[in-house]
DNA sequence: TATGATAACTTAGCACCCATAACCATTAGT
DNA sequence: ACTAATGGTTATGGGTGCTAAGTTATCATA
């Protein structure tokens, strides 16, 4: 990819992403529901099965504080419990609560329902389009989750 | 589109999206440079001629109050200035400020620089891919700028 | 000319996301 | 047993976004 290619694509994205973020935010808060796009993909990741924090901040590609404080806001809410398995007493699991399944379940509904309106108009190109710039997506960002900041929190030698 | 896929576009979304932005965001942070995407679009808006805070308002999809914090801390920046027009004393131009473009230069050429990393093992045809999605999105999501929040900022009518 | 509506902004208060630094508790290594 | 490494939490600070409630300026009109 040449570096015209680059800036452009950097512009694209960095224009683009942003916009869409606060249009489905939107959508959520005025739908009432309104768990922020972070609490849905955990949401969605811990469905499958619980999952330890630490687990669960490098799936998410965030601080392991951020994601401390995110499941604390979520058990407030009822979506998520911390659960102390056998072996280990250093770790904490994190498993949904039927409240959780249905919150996910109420917003999943909601996004598809707002989403479905905004994507009808697209047509059978348009869409595979969408879905394959998605996949590419998925796939880069997934793989190299900030080349920069990833030395993970206590790096330093400190104390 | 089916509700099938409807869903599934849906959860893609609400998966991706907040991954980039928070890769995107930690790179711009981990290079010192940290105007914040939203930041970046504003200079690169601004770059082109000096604006309106209601224009720059609704061009970004955000209230009104918003644009006036993000501009505030912008101007404290010395990034850009708030000016006074002569027609309408009710109205605040915004205006880059040398410094301002000079950041923006900056942040391009990080934000490019990580991108490339990132994109470099693309080959053609995810290229497109990605481009097309992008396309794809910028259409469907600057036209819908959130059907349910939208009660907002009394209608535009330009003095 | 006085009055009320409206337009453009600002301020204040709230909730959320994310980060680093510093701390505690537990486990592993030697 | 002592130290290092690992897993989490708390404290602090900055950014984004919202609504509600002002302030000042302009316009319409009676």
């Amino acid at each position: 990819m040449t570096r015209v290619q680059a800036r452009d694509t950097a512009r694209e994205i960095l224009e683009i992403i942003p916009l869409v973020m606060r249009t489905v935010a939107a959508e959520l808060r005025a739908a009432g529901e309104m768990p922020a796009p972070a609490h849905f993909g955990l949401l969605s990741v811990l469905s499958v099965r619980p999952r330890m924090l630490s687990d669960l901040a490098s799936l998410q590609g965030v601080s392991l504080p951020t994601m401390s404080n995110s499941i604390s806001a979520m058990v407030e809410r009822g979506w998520v419990r911390r659960e102390a398995p056998e072996g280990d007493r250093r770790v904490v699991m994190i498993d949904v609560t039927p409240g959780g399944r249905a919150a996910l379940e109420r917003v999943t509904r909601c996004a598809e329902a707002h989403l479905a309106d905004v994507l009808a108009p697209l047509d059978l190109v348009a869409r595979r389009k969408l879905q394959g710039g998605l996949g590419v997506l998925r796939k880069v960002f997934a793989a190299a989750p900030a080349s920069g900041a990833r030395k993970n929190h206590r790096t330093p030698a400190k104390r």
